[in-house]
DNA sequence: TTTCTCCATGTGATTTTATAACATAACTGT
DNA sequence: ACAGTTATGTTATAAAATCACATGGAGAAA
């Protein structure tokens, strides 16, 4: 089980838009292959197996809940191997871990150099992406003024989805 | 093992910068009593030790150094003990948690409401604590655009502190 | 003062998340 | 084909967090 796994046919949240999920999969796997062919970087059937995973579920999943699903598809089944493809696809900017959840969720952005900014909806836990400026705001003024180098960020906001914040209203 | 625990004495890292950590953790734990008792909240033995613990290290602290601690001084010496004094403090604002560390430290600003930002070091673990203005940055902007409802945020730089910047440096 | 209730603490067991260590296999460049 | 490197598979274990339930103490109600 684990997997009640129907969000992967056509509609589901992205920036808590709906959207056309099928060619959201494809184009954002295209753009993958591209990226690493272009970077000389190894885009293995367990990577590509995990970024699917991740794009097709289009919110964040923890490791474990990717190794049931690689498991399925006849990987190996043991933490490591899903460890090791999610570590790849973070380093590389394919997918993004969300701290907060200790989960990990597929990048809507690829290819670009950015510091990511999330919102995630408290109640059904889905995840928007936007584009973060950490030299501009309130902490890179910070950075400066102690002499802090800022090499990665982290930056998520936890509260409420449209669709939530409507519904929990009075 | 576990405590080699001498920065309780004089001074410590606090943003990167010396200070006086005797007056340091007195004051704190003065403004913590107070704050409880104006909230009619229970600052109770275990919590008070916890925060001790925590100033006194002045550093990011995982749940279960702060449970080696405890044990040391007589507490109960099982996981819940620990987690429940820190998520009291955390709730209350007297301590945060560091998302990407797994850690707790002490809030540098107690009292305020505030919406913490931290800079970390990732070669001496040292953490600068800085207010931060979601509302105002990139993804201040983002919440607005979607309707997004941020109710809690966190935001984490990692890189290099000051000291070892300079160290690194080629 | 006694009792009741609430909240906090103590403890054992378990779950969830993540890594270490090492053997095997597959690709890369020569 | 070979050596060197990089990726995968597997066993085992570590680290972080929670569950469930019993006990204890402070304050309110009788």
């Amino acid at each position: 089980m684990t997997s009640n796994f129907q969000s992967a046919d056509d509609s589901a949240p992205l920036g808590f838009a709906r959207h056309d999920h099928g060619t959201c999969v494809t184009d954002a796997m295209a753009a993958a292959e591209m990226c690493c062919a272009s970077r000389n970087i190894r885009f293995t059937p367990v990577r590509r197996k995990v970024l699917e995973i991740l794009l097709q579920e289009h919110r964040a999943l923890g490791a474990y809940a990717v190794l049931d699903r690689l498991r399925d598809e006849g990987f190996g089944s043991q933490p490591p191997v899903a460890y090791r493809a999610l570590d790849f696809l973070v380093a590389h900017g394919l997918a993004h871990k969300i701290e907060h959840l200790n989960a990990f969720i597929a990048c809507s952005h690829p290819g670009e150099t950015h510091a990511p900014a999330f919102m995630i909806c408290r109640l059904c836990d889905a995840v928007a992406e936007a584009q973060s400026t950490p030299a501009k705001g309130a902490l890179g003024a910070a950075a400066r003024a102690t002499g802090f180098r800022i090499e990665r960020t982290v930056m998520e906001a936890e509260g409420l989805c449209p669709t939530c914040a409507e519904t929990a209203d009075v």
